[in-house]
DNA sequence: GCCAACGTTGGC
DNA sequence: GCCAACGTTGGC
């Protein structure tokens, strides 16, 4: 069981209109590290969301439903998308100052490379926020 | 609004 | 294959 995050802005899909769908295809992804880490994905994964832009904040708990396959809207290119089913808000979203100033998260992608849009968080670093967010 | 970091493109 | 130039992203 891997955790997992993915970054984005809420104009563009906010998690409280995620939730309301309650499943979405993540599509769009144009990236290879990004690809590579949805290839990675497994059914029944935990996904952190993470409001890039207004928020910078953990604002929510996804998991996968469907593993990589052709991404839909690629017209070009090796690309793949999953599905998501959206799990909850989280009680306390987790900041990215908070994130910062913890000396033990320092090593998340989202502080190293906030520009991955699909990152892998270790089961320690999943675990902490976890408790963050409580 | 600025700029640093990152990824991609294209000339050599 | 290298690297300069450019475009994009996202934090500040």
């Amino acid at each position: 069981m891997s955790w997992w995050l993915v970054k984005q802005e809420p104009e563009s899909y906010a998690f409280a209109q995620f939730l309301q769908e309650k499943k979405t295809l993540w599509t769009g992804v144009r990236n290879y590290q990004a690809r590579t880490n949805l290839r990675a994905m497994k059914v029944g994964d935990n996904v952190f969301y993470y409001h890039s832009g207004e928020g910078k904040e953990i604002v929510g708990l996804a998991k996968v439903t469907r593993a990589a396959y052709p991404d839909p809207t690629a017209e070009e290119g090796d690309w793949v998308a999953v599905e998501l089913q959206a799990v909850k808000a989280l009680a306390h979203p987790v900041t990215l100052v908070a994130i910062k100033k913890t000396k033990a998260l320092q090593d998340l992608v989202l502080v190293r490379n906030s520009r991955l849009s699909v990152q892998p968080v270790t089961l320690e670093e999943s675990q902490l926020l976890l408790k963050m967010a409580t």
